[in-house]
DNA sequence: TTTTTTATTAATCATTTGTTTAATTCATCT
DNA sequence: AGATGAATTAAACAAATGATTAATAAAAAA
């Protein structure tokens, strides 16, 4: 069964909503169920009654947001028309747009990779991002000597520093910067610009 | 009282390294009070004798691990005889260093920053970072023409992400990659030198 | 040594938490 | 309308968990 064509009742839907925003918001262990009950207004008993315990639950939850996460950058990473300029601006762009909307997202992925790593081999059979296109292009780069030779770990890794760790210490960055929500918002929306900029100069000779 | 003169006796030190050990690896949710006394090998009521509750003994455990981890950037960001390269080297290596050796350790700064973003005020006091001469030494170089032109944010938020961001994805890192713990240490060893490389590149006009 | 304070222990308490049960309501089909 | 199965509910259960108590052992003070 594919992860996209499951289809869930009304009620499902409303505990498995629920149960994401927490989840994203306090993680597996600070969640109770009757939290989840609660803010999904269904009786306690029917989390079990359609999802047999609060593990299953989270792994359904986890799954889903994993793939969500993911399935976006291999789209972009593997697309053939596009140049590797262009994917730069793609993947800033629609990343930073997903992170704005799920500020939870990143810190929530991190951990369930950290806490579970096994359960990304699940998502990511046969979306290889060290054998992407992106990944592809740039070696070309090198080849015809107009990027500088860097292990692809180093270029994927550094794409994907500058997009998400803001994020992640978004906290220590409007704490620092005494920043409301929507100024924070907008340094981000400035950043999908500006991370492929950089990433070129880092890479070009 | 200052944080670093706090004495503690033999058996409080036993708790408290137990305790971080549990904390920093699961989170405070997921540790339990009995866990953290079987790791320590003391008796049970004993953590609520020396620390009143498992949340204060949680409280005085994050803010010396978060004191621990934002002094030594703010040491190598004030001094006043290195120059910005040095200082990009000298962050780089203490960084990669001290999170090699204790690899729970950003996921734990970040979740504790989302949690209970005012814990980070208590520890911060007077050490800021945007006015540091790191900082001032970037403005510099660019009324001098030499460095581009870019918001101190983004300049301080890239060099903490190419940092610290490949050691919180390194479980994703690791799978993706086929690595071994040892592989991963000496990828991150690598970036020592090509992280304050990629910034002086990103700057440099 | 005797007394007093401190440290340690086993047992217990009171809640919380995940889950189940058994009864009831609701919807669907004949 | 009546029967059948699914959905929903309130109540209860059992285990886990943070915290406390009261007794004992160890250390320090007298």
């Amino acid at each position: 069964m594919n992860i996209d064509t499951v289809k869930y009742s009304d009620t499902e839907i409303k505990i498995k909503d629920a149960a994401k925003y927490l989840f994203l918001k306090k993680g597996f262990s600070a969640t109770t169920t009757r939290e989840i009950a609660k803010e999904s207004n269904i009786n306690l008993a029917l989390l079990n009654y359609y999802f047999t315990s609060k593990r299953k639950l989270f792994e359904i939850i986890m799954l889903e947001t994993l793939h969500g996460f993911f399935s976006k950058m291999v789209e972009v990473y593997n697309d053939e028309k596009t140049t590797l300029e262009e994917k730069l601006k793609l993947t800033s762009s629609k990343y930073i747009d997903m992170m704005i909307a799920e500020p939870h997202l990143p810190t929530f992925v991190v951990n369930e990779l950290k806490n579970n790593p096994s359960s990304f081999l699940k998502i990511l059979k046969g979306k290889m991002i060290m054998k992407s296109k992106l990944v592809d292009q740039y070696n070309d780069g090198v080849k015809k000597g107009i990027y500088k030779k860097m292990e692809p770990i180093h270029f994927v890794t550094n794409i994907l520093s500058l997009i998400v760790f803001p994020f992640i210490s978004s906290p220590i960055i409007i704490k620092i910067e005494k920043l409301g929500k929507n100024d924070f918002i907008e340094i981000m929306n400035e950043r999908k610009k500006l991370i492929p900029k950089w990433i070129i100069q880092m890479i070009k000779k």
